[in-house]
DNA sequence: TTTTTCATTTAAAACGTTTAAGTTTAATAA
DNA sequence: TTATTAAACTTAAACGTTTTAAATGAAAAA
């Protein structure tokens, strides 16, 4: 049975590929096709399961009711969550997604770029790796649709939709200190430039000033996206075995907390007695370490649900020259790593907005 | 600046449209095109920002390079990885993918089979929720690509990948049973028609049956795939205040094993002295959670991979009929959830294959 | 009877590619 | 010179839709 097309309904009934065209897309009785007719052709299109071919339609319309998601890495739970709730949204207003993983390489997400305009997405929603805004200036020029998400780019007019990263690591820095915690650590991950990292790290240092405690050189260091795990090996070694040892550890991502903790265990170090670590980004991990892990949680599925609105208005109306730009609150998931937890139930969650 | 296509840089140059398609294809030589022309075209191309329109080639060459992902759940560790290697793989062939979760339903599976079909893709991969084999008979006979993953469908003579869900199963249970447990509880998700929940459940009965362990009525409880935090809850609050209580529960996968330690850990049993664990599928949290967790790990790249390589074979070949049914090993990997763990190590990993 | 009107339906072009078959021009062989 | 061949390029059709403008035929009005 080979597939069936608009024409092979239409001389199985000897009208034209047009009408048929016309009734499939209920457009019959506006266009005064007789009942009849339009009986026969639904009925016809039924029996030879014609679907219609959205290749050939989305070149005569000029759309692909797709759109494309790239990411750093969509094993990671934060951007798979991120995923699942944009594809259920798009798919409920008729696209779907092509999604790719940049691996945190500004080439490659380049070319995933030109690769999802080539297959002619109607719009993009991107959380990028660039260090400049080049590509997304050309894509402005070009007047194509995109949603940056999680990571802004700091000189670019455009739509995005992220959270207060400068927020929430001040909070997360209060949080240690007011547990008495004052010589803490700041594990970031690199690339350097990424501007949320940037403002993580920003609202740390915000919460060390406001209580007076001088940033010691040395409590920053770069974790590589590749090498995460001997860098956090590396790195902690270092600071807890300095003259002045850190008691405290802020983490840039949950994936450099995962390694603290990987690190910690095998160590003779207690947290949060020794060691008192909060991460930003909440993971199931966290609730179920013991010590369980007070961390600062993004609003994953509002994130999602933002980016498509935004990009399918973008997509449907012309560009009027403004952008939405969201920045959501994160939440404090107070646990017990950073001190004595506020209530005694390890599996409570105390949750307080940013 | 508007998008160029073919006709664009042909106009600018005087030449036909199908002449600078043979060129930017790079059969300029092959069809006799002189180099002074190519080399026109190739610079007009660049200049004019060419990017050829996936849907058009796509129409006229009767494929899309797009192969289609379907799976219950996107944001579930296990399939994201998987998404990933077939992701990376697929792309590294020109192949690019569209992903759907199908929400363990099985209309809405169907439902996004035929809008794949709709968007071209070449082939499809699917991790299925059906209990019937019909929509796969169906593209069979219409000689469509695809590739069953994770679950099996029995009656199905067409391309799978899996594990041996029977041995890992079996083995699983041994481990119990070898640490002295003998009143193992099994906790499986439903479906109730799940093939490779199924096989699970036989390796366990088996590996009871091996080891002259009567399987007492009740040790098998249906855990629902929607109410999993409720049901996990009843189940072991039942199984654990009985006349004689459990002892030991295997779960069907990561997800019922996260919300048993979820329940003991509110509770005074102890793991592994009044209950011990064991789960199907490895996950992070397992190597941290105190006691680390005994579990069944599934080799989730290998799986895409093989998955990516059938599906591309059965789209490049006409289909001869024949199909491959790929079934891999699991691992055991040895923690301390089921009784004195074989080494001190609470991190270690040792890994013994089924 | 002829014209007008209305209800249906159709023809043809267009979207941007690719490709089989053909044409032109120039060079070579007879 | 004329026929042959080779090199370089073009034509036209096709993929499956959608849409605009036009055509058809029948009934109603003149």
């Amino acid at each position: 049975m080979k597939k069936s097309s608009l024409s092979d309904i239409a001389k199985c009934l000897n009208v034209s590929p047009a009408l048929v065209s016309i009734v499939l897309n209920n457009r019959g009785d506006e266009k005064g096709i007789s009942s009849a007719t339009q009986m026969k052709v639904m009925e016809k299109a039924k029996e030879l399961r014609y679907k219609p071919n959205m290749l050939a339609r989305g070149l005569r319309l000029g759309n692909s009711k797709t759109i494309g998601l790239i990411v750093a890495d969509i094993s990671n739970i934060f951007y798979s969550k991120i995923a699942k709730s944009i594809e259920h949204i798009a798919a409920s207003h008729g696209y779907n997604l092509i999604f790719c993983s940049s691996d945190e390489d500004p080439e490659k997400e380049i070319r995933l770029i030109e690769m999802l305009r080539e297959r002619q997405v109607d719009g993009i929603i991107v959380s990028t790796s660039q260090h400049t805004t080049s590509i997304f200036n050309l894509l402005k020029k070009e007047k194509f649709p995109f949603v940056l998400i999680d990571r802004p780019l700091p000189r670019l007019t455009g739509h995005y939709v992220g959270v207060d990263n400068y927020a929430g690591a001040f909070q997360a820095t209060e949080q240690l200190i007011e547990n008495g915690h004052k010589r803490i650590a700041f594990l970031r991950i690199t690339p350097a430039y990424l501007k949320n990292i940037n403002d993580r790290e920003a609202g740390f240092k915000a919460a060390l000033r406001k209580h007076k405690i001088r940033l010691k050189s040395g409590m920053i260091r770069e974790i590589g996206f590749n090498t995460i795990h001997e860098d956090v090996q590396r790195e902690l070694d270092n600071l807890l075995q300095q003259p002045d040892p850190i008691n405290a550890i802020f983490t840039s991502n949950n994936n450099v907390a995962v390694n603290c903790l990987e690190y910690l265990g095998s160590t003779h170090y207690k947290i949060p007695e020794d060691v008192a670590i909060i991460s930003f980004d909440d993971i199931d991990l966290f609730r179920f370490y013991v010590p369980s892990v007070t961390a600062i949680s993004q609003p994953v599925e509002k994130i999602g649900e933002s980016a498509v609105r935004i990009i399918l208005n973008a997509i449907q109306q012309p560009t009027n020259g403004s952008y939405e730009q969201i920045v959501l609150p994160t939440n404090l998931i107070v646990r017990q790593s950073c001190g004595k937890p506020r209530n005694g139930n390890m599996l409570s969650n105390n949750e307080i907005n940013s």
